[in-house]
DNA sequence: CGCAATTAGATTGCACACAATATAATTGTT
DNA sequence: AACAATTATATTGTGTGCAATCTAATTGCG
């Protein structure tokens, strides 16, 4: 039988924290499906209708900027939901380059149903209180600031 | 301008926990590239290998078993990783609905180099103490484990 | 003003992830 | 022993993610 010694737990799978978080994403997305499903869209897409529910009309860019995603992930999701009539896309008049993202009425009005079905759901099956809630999502955000000022620099 | 409501923060991007991780998953991804490319593995294909470097010969259900990935994604990626030689898939005898995984020597090899670049880069980049990491990887673990009983029931 | 550098998106190519389905091997039951 | 049910893997189709590259529009600098 193989001997454990303290140089293997580096490369241990169950020890590391970044297969945590990688299989935890995973196992959010499982329980966000169903419930997206009801709605007729994808994790990600439902990220993008959050954005435009804050705040409509803006750039592929300021989209980018707040979901940590780039023109190439963002271009055919956004002309998914343009197909899907959630969204348009139209050039800015001021600035060729820009694209801005505005919901249509059946966007906006998906808002509510939103709020009936996805947040008591996920809320329950967390199965925690809105201080642990809060205490691990502290910690992430901070996390990934961290991870993200390693690539820069 | 838009007034806000106690009602709008269960629909707020920024206070959600399941974006925390989702972009904190996306974040180690980023930090990890450079390192994974030094040895020719992409992360999964890592998570893979830290897998088989535990415990080699194992089967496709026993690999997603520990990953938490199907046959859907392993499949494919398997056979990627067979084509760079870093491991074999042969059929078992004893049940040949079942496909056996083991190492070739260049996959075996393969660990000594990723254990001296990636867990020290890794640790670098995420800045925090051993305590702050086993407190947030404990989280994460029940976390998940309370997601994954909510799709069940 | 004129042109190089920058910026915003789009495109291409590759690699996951997963639902749904298909196929082949094994098990269980009678 | 026969055959239905189960199990392990493979396949197909859709939708991300992201690096690399391309194009068009804008900005900045002499």
């Amino acid at each position: 039988m193989p001997k454990k010694t303290t140089a293997d737990v580096p490369l241990q799978l169950r020890s590391q924290l970044c297969f945590a978080v990688y299989s935890t994403a995973h196992a959010f997305n499982r329980v966000y499906k169903p419930l997206l499903d009801r709605l007729g869209l994808t994790y990600p897409q439902y990220l993008v209708m959050l954005v435009l529910w804050e705040r409509d009309g803006l750039s592929v860019k300021e989209i980018g900027e707040r979901l940590f995603l780039d023109s190439g992930t963002l271009t055919p999701l956004l002309k998914r939901m343009e197909a899907l009539h959630l969204l348009k896309r139209t050039r800015s008049a001021q600035d060729e380059r820009q694209v801005l993202v505005t919901l249509s009425a059946q966007g906006s009005a998906l808002r509510e149903k939103a709020r009936a079905i996805v947040p008591p759901a996920i809320l329950d099956a967390m199965g925690c209180s809105i201080a642990e809630l809060a205490d691990l999502h502290g910690k992430l955000v901070k996390l990934r600031e961290r991870l993200d000022a390693a690539v820069e620099g």
